[in-house]
DNA sequence: TGCTAATTTCATTTTTTTTTGAAAACTTTG
DNA sequence: CAAAGTTTTCAAAAAAAAATGAAATTAGCA
């Protein structure tokens, strides 16, 4: 028996408490989802949070009864966030994951990679707005220009606050 | 002709600005999404933000080529998040709707109506968590100890930051 | 009050997103 | 360097989300 089969009564007391993970799996299903990410990574996340030894992706893909493809696929995102490390254990050839529970660093990578590219690629839109401003009407130009204004102060404001939030975050 | 027809010439001059609408459409399509809103919210939104007058769900539905059933859900939804407001139009019986313009306002609506019940409900997962520590293993328990204080920490910072930012948003 | 315009609701259709599963591509090691 | 184990990729299937359109409801007005 190479790799032991998951949900087992003994093992579920010594190496997991199978309710607990139930309830993790639930909360980062949903919070992953909050922040846009599909349910396999919010599983894995879930899964591997209250795991005390990093876990091989068979053991995920047993354990979460999801595919191989998607926990690949899953782990990827995962990684790219830096919410998973993967951790050497020798004498076994496969990859073994766990979860970095550091959320000051989760979130502060979040708002690098995810939202400052939209922060962006918004200013861009707004200067071709600026472009776009026709010019003959006086009136209404002024009031096109006032709402350029409010976009504009509202990017500065996501773009300087929001790295500072990682920051502020004192957990 | 009771409701002059949408993108005609020289209305599209008088009365909007065609490439701006384009592009404030495309914005808050995004900004929107980022938000998990669907996309014809953004574009209502968007519509509404660069009009220099309050638009009647009809003018809507004509101007962006949606379904009235898709502008009723959004302006419901938008309505909801106090993104819109109606205004009232003398001698006309439809409503009329006017983008509310104030980001502060608006975001601290949406962290209060979307985000808030969410943390709520976490609250109460992490308490199921605690409920749920076998309590016969002092070694695994610990660990398990250690990573439900980190959530507590997540939902308490969030609880109190996210009200806050609100506030500090300077626009 | 009855009529009509305006809006909402909701079953159905369409579109988009996610998952699956199996083939392809690596990788280690005997 | 081949054979077995591991991981990735990606076309197809399934599931989820959003949009449509028409019937039902509501609201204003004559």
């Amino acid at each position: 028996m190479p790799h032991p089969s998951p949900i087992s009564g003994n093992q579920s007391v010594r190496e997991s408490n199978r309710d607990l993970e139930i309830e993790s799996i639930d909360f980062f299903v949903r919070m992953m989802s909050m922040l846009g990410m599909p349910r396999s990574v919010g599983e894995i996340y879930g899964l591997l949070y209250f795991s005390t030894t990093p876990l091989p992706m068979d053991q995920i893909v047993s354990r979460l009864g999801i595919s191989l493809g998607s926990a690949s696929q899953g782990l990827k995102t995962l990684r790219s966030l830096k919410a998973v490390r993967t951790s050497y254990v020798p004498g076994d050839r496969r990859d073994h994951y766990r979860a970095e529970t550091e959320f000051r660093r989760l979130f502060a990578n979040f708002i690098k990679e995810e939202i400052m590219p939209q922060m962006e690629s918004a200013k861009e839109r707004i200067e071709r707005m600026e472009d776009s401003l026709s010019g003959t009407d006086e009136q209404t130009d002024e009031f096109y220009q006032i709402r350029i204004e409010k976009l504009k102060k509202l990017t500065r404001a996501g773009g300087r606050l929001l790295p500072a939030l990682a920051g502020l975050l004192k957990f």
